[in-house]
DNA sequence: TGATCGTAGATATTCGAAAATCTCATATGA
DNA sequence: TCATATGAGATTTTCGAATATCTACGATCA
């Protein structure tokens, strides 16, 4: 694989982004303990590697260490998906009121893209089936779309690591009332609505977590 | 060094501590590139463990990895600073909310000690001289402890490295004014007055920016 | 002159194996 | 029986060296 500047990917680079992958869509099940032998075949790196990519993913919070005794996936709960919900909405709503209120037209023009490639994708879900991992990234590039101008690249990737630790729990495609959702805020965003935005993007988390929670209690 | 648990210190843990240290209170300049033979040296640590301090400080945002080029200190900048200091304010308002609601007496305990060790350590710096990374400690405790009973464990820890960022431009000491500042946390934090507890943070923090910018010209 | 190419040295990345540590089953003694 | 010691095997941690990549300087050519 190449990075968009056509320059090689390390092998390292490379393996951390399967990893971290892994880890957000289940492949890897959380609080599995990580046996660095075995990962080095799935993997095709060696140990030293392989360790490097954990510890980058310990820090961001994907996976625990502990002591001397190696790696697990960081575990999931409800506690959990709670915390990630409200830290999402805290970080996300002071983002968009920055970005609407700074946002030009070339920020309109990034919003407008974003959401018409979600939109389709969201549209082919029902036609050709749900591909969690495209519509988790048009989904986030939405969301980053929204949060673009908001002055602070700091806050924009403390939300983006939220939102990746978030989409864990975020799974299962939800349907009609998502699409209205995302459209909700694009008409938002245009209109420079922060007040509106703010409700329907509360709505947006909170229903994905009763969603997450219902799908838990059912298995 | 052994932790609190009296298990000894790995030797990648505590090169960790020590670069993250030396990165926070300037001993390791903003922007220098981090040469892995030398450190090597200087850490006492092979490359292979020095590679994973440097990715998980990489994760946390203290150093910076551009493709096969090795690692360097992050920079630092003015803009920088307000994106920290902004974010620190919207964290810290939001989890001392919640945790001025749910605290209890036990952790009315929990501030009143951090308070205390707080307190004695800022006194001291007019006697025997300002010891930062003691002080760094003491603040970040006591900030800690305000905002111990918020109920999100994710919200801890974002805000911590947060802090923990910020320190890098707050490391002169300020005097009379932050004792004072302190002081009124605790005691609104004891009367669970967050709106006062609001406006006090918000001054500090913003005085702390203020103080960094004026010796940040000076030199 | 200015630009491109090539090379040597410096540096980062990756690897496999040695050393340290942990785990767990088994043995020993109170 | 229960608690504690012991040791073999599994696993992690750490290391030094091999490999791949980058940087900067000088040579070559238009």
């Amino acid at each position: 694989m190449t990075s968009l500047e056509g320059r090689p990917l390390s092998a390292g680079d490379s393996g951390y982004q399967r990893i971290r992958s892994d880890i957000i869509f289940g492949v890897l099940t959380p609080s599995v303990r990580l046996k660095l032998d075995a990962m080095k075949e799935d993997y095709g790196v060696s140990i030293s590697t392989l360790r490097e990519i954990l510890n980058r993913l310990t820090s961001e919070g994907f996976v625990v260490a502990e002591g001397q005794r190696g790696f697990e996936v960081a575990p999931i709960s409800i506690q959990n998906l709670r915390e990630l919900a409200g830290l999402r909405i805290l970080l996300e709503h002071h983002a968009m009121a920055e970005s609407f209120r700074a946002g030009d037209v070339e920020w309109e023009g990034r919003v407008v893209s974003a959401h018409h490639k979600l939109a389709a994708t969201e549209r082919t879900v029902l036609s050709e089936g749900d591909d969690p991992e495209l519509r988790k990234r048009y989904d986030g590039e939405f969301h980053q779309a929204l949060i673009s101008s908001c002055g602070s690249r700091e806050l924009m990737q403390t939300h983006a690591v939220v939102f990746d630790k978030y989409f864990r729990y975020a799974l299962r495609y939800r349907g009609a009332e998502t699409i209205n959702q995302h459209k909700a805020l694009l008409e938002c965003a245009l209109k420079r609505d922060i007040k509106s935005a703010r409700a329907v993007l509360t709505d947006h988390i909170n229903g994905c977590v009763a969603h997450a929670l219902a799908s838990w209690n059912e298995g």
